[in-house]
DNA sequence: ACTGGCCTTCCGTTCACTGGAAGGACCACG
DNA sequence: CGTGGTCCTTCCAGTGAACGGAAGGCCAGT
């Protein structure tokens, strides 16, 4: 039972999600399991102070200032200034889909991806979380995860299309080749008709901090060159977040 | 005197800003005016939730769970989704640095931001706030502001530069200029050795909903081919926004 | 060993939060 | 033009959750 009156506004802020993005006060309410009342009384204060912002037709969002202190966790901050330009440069030389994700938990987070018109459609946005077990990025922060977490996701393979790796030897033989070569690949694991390749990216420490990865219809060609392209990319990227610490 | 326990914990989060992106307990406390105990209290509460984050160094940051929501506020969700593949367009079709940016009470809010390495050097950040009278998609958001916005602004021209406008009636004129031609420019008018063309973007219902533009050391050549650009890429989003909008 | 910074826990007092109830605005339907 | 259905807003007395001073623990510097 949540009592505390900062359980009962987080449990508001946390009624929103990808499918919830403007909420009315009683669907809020509801959705947080408050009486309207005390819910009308909180999110009153959470907008006054800009968590949420109250639209034209009385649906409530997610605010501004939220939006702001979101860009401050470190996450983002770092790590994906550091990473921006670099991502750009691989887009602009491939134009295809290029991706930044970190671990979080026994899933891979997506906190930055550049798609333009011409690039192969994928399942990922800014912010959602694929499991690591079938994508480019997911099998290379898989390949340097603590091995609680390798044996978790093991545990627990799920199919998404008939070319996903469900058996938990297969799987382990990948990652022991994604530390030994320094990439990983997927051939229509997640999507059919999405190959990918992914990196590691370094911090200052040399531990691995997140991984950049790219997705294209096919991969018989370019796997090599996009192999290396990404590793140059992923050592620029270490490189800034060095230089960056030292100040 | 702010008494309710939401807005402690509201205080907690607004203590976070871009200089202070990781905190101590003691410093959260001192910054959000709380005694130690009570901001105990509630960032405990606040990183059980994952708004959030301990550090192993015991400072607190803004957690993944927060980043998370302000991906959410519709600042972003809608219309950066929209845009970002204009932008990545824009950006390969220039390698200059692109700006997606909308009004914040009487400041230009940049919400998207590309540039990669051979760009001209600029202030704007995701996330940060610039005058509008001193950028050009500053210039094209105040064009289509309500009145008292606009009054508010002339009121206060700060000087940036030896290029800023600070004359009223030289920012009214070019106001005027933006809306007859389509597309407001600076001239070194934020930061020397940069120079700007922006357009206006238009909602489903034909208002501005946010600003496009663009950044290079010099007009002279370019001015009229970055426009037409500029207004090509706008165009476009708003196809987007408007059949994202009916489904 | 001492000083000064941190962080954490405890606990009796008190005051801010609670939420049922009542009222109002709006819409759609018969 | 009532009637039933949403929705939102405000009120207020009773109570239990939040408060914060105080005390103690840890670490680093001197």
């Amino acid at each position: 039972m949540s009592a505390s009156v900062t359980s009962r506004a987080l449990d508001l802020l946390g009624a929103f999600d990808a499918d919830h993005r403007a909420l009315t006060l009683s669907a809020l309410a509801r959705r947080a399991g408050l009486p309207l009342a005390t819910a009308h009384r909180l999110v009153g204060e959470l907008s006054r102070w800009g968590a949420l912002d109250r639209l034209d037709s009385g649906e409530y969002v997610i605010g501004r200032r939220l939006w702001d202190l979101g860009l401050l966790a470190p996450v983002q901050a770092g790590l994906r200034q550091a990473a921006s330009p670099f991502l750009h440069d691989l887009y602009g030389a491939t134009l295809a889909t290029v991706h930044l994700a970190v671990r979080d938990g026994t899933e891979a987070l997506y906190i930055d991806r550049l798609s333009g018109h011409v690039s192969v459609p994928v399942l990922s946005e800014i912010g959602s979380r694929l499991p690591m077990h079938a994508t480019g990025v997911g099998k290379v922060l898989l390949a340097y995860a603590p091995e609680d977490i390798v044996t978790e996701v093991l545990s627990n393979l799920t199919r998404v299309t008939a070319y996903t790796i469900t058996q938990p030897v297969r799987l382990l033989e990948q990652i022991r080749r994604v530390r030994a070569d320094g990439y990983a690949t997927t051939g229509e694991e997640m999507s059919l008709g999405a190959c990918s390749v992914a990196v590691p990216v370094r911090g200052a420490d040399g531990e691995v901090v997140a991984a950049l990865g790219i997705v294209v219809p096919d991969l018989r060609r370019v796997r090599a060159r996009l192999a290396s392209a990404l590793q140059v990319a992923a050592q620029g990227i270490t490189r800034t977040l060095t230089s960056a610490e030292r100040k």
